[in-house]
DNA sequence: TGACAATTTAGACCATCAGTCTATTTTATA
DNA sequence: TATAAAATAGACTGATGGTCTAAATTGTCA
């Protein structure tokens, strides 16, 4: 029998589109959310920019957070494949944190690379459509974090006296206005200044997640 | 000569007007960015509420984000009265903190018993158009808490090693995260627990703050 | 090849949005 | 009472994101 599941959903008509044909749609829309945020940027415009029809568009995509949500998920994969990220399994507190700066290095070095990119991420802070528009891709990327977390918390490099989705969001927020304070500042930098404030950045994390004293 | 200067500012008028016909237009604006947002709430809705016509509203008012501006200087100087700030002069590490987490007990303690000016405060991170609109009273809030950082740091309670403006977003961005989690999470906690993790929230921002070592 | 069905596309159309403009009413002045 | 100024009503504008239907295209099978 095996009747096969018809592409009935603008999500998996995307999905199965001649690559080409979504670049069409998604490539004019990256550029318009990078540079106009969620809100700011207009379906209208990319449509016209696309050279695509109404009707054609919405065939293709739910609504503008979905279209928004399409292209975060494409650029997302697309910084991926630029990290390439390595096992990962610290057995000590130094050597998770080792790892956790590394990670940030190459993630750091990932962005510099694709303004863009890094446009389109700062942009999902814009306002509270865009984060609930990536609330799936977004709750993904916190179960990663959380499994982080509670390796980190099993050999002792993060405390256990904060519930964990509270640090998450500290951590995270910190992290978002570190980077937005960088991205805003880095060009009125002296280099080794900013070398010397990415380091004290990290070392912020890491004060806030790591247990007290040595203990525990 | 002293030739009267009229109101013609809408912002001028708006002060100008009688406390009641004020509040006939800024009560249901209030209500409305409380609960919907910067960007959710409706001009048009506003104006249906408030039985007052476009021409009328848009005499006192600027254009929305004036208006929720005027909206949230008012429910600022609301919080303002209950908080009653008294003076505030530490000479050591210890007084500082102490006088800080007496303020942020004030605070909590003021927002805690209005839901609606609760919901405004966090209605300014809906969105950046939303920040953009405070700008003016929110860069006064800013150079009060400078001033406070370098007070801090004059008697060493706050560390030098951070660009005061970094230091703030981080301070104001753990804050926020901190604000919003106690938000959604309050009513399902148990009572000493949240007590603790209120007291160890302001640990963190000391932690943060405070210069490495014991000694500078 | 021809007929029929399914998929895909075009674009007119809709409600709503923030904001403008003008004609009118109300109020103050003298 | 006449005139000027302040205030108000609300029709109107150009956008927005999103819907809907009719047409065009494509696939399928005889």
């Amino acid at each position: 029998m095996a009747k096969e599941k018809s592409k009935d959903t603008p999500q998996l008509r995307l999905k199965a589109l001649a690559p080409e044909k979504k670049a069409q749609l998604l490539d004019p829309a990256e550029k318009e959310f990078a540079s106009k945020g969620f809100i700011g940027a207009s379906f209208n415009n990319i449509l016209r920019k696309a050279g695509m029809s109404k009707g054609q568009a919405y065939y293709y995509v739910e609504n503008k957070a979905d279209l928004y949500s399409a292209v975060c998920e494409r650029a997302f994969h697309r910084l991926f494949k630029k990290i390439e990220t390595s096992e990962f399994s610290p057995q000590t507190p130094e050597e998770f944190w080792w790892d956790i700066q590394n990670f940030c290095e190459r993630l750091t070095v990932a962005l510099n690379g694709d303004e863009t990119l890094s446009a389109l991420g700062r942009s999902v802070y814009d306002s509270k459509q865009a984060e609930e528009a990536l609330s799936e891709p977004l709750s993904r990327l916190q179960i990663q974090f959380n499994q982080w977390v509670e390796l980190g918390q099993l050999i002792g490099a993060i405390r256990k006296d904060i519930p964990s989705d509270l640090l998450q969001a500290i951590l995270f927020g910190v992290f978002k206005e570190i980077d937005r304070w960088f991205a805003t500042n880095l060009s009125k930098l002296e280099n080794s200044e900013a070398i010397r404030l990415n380091a004290l950045s990290l070392e912020l994390l890491r004060t806030l997640a790591e247990p007290k004293q040595a203990s525990n």
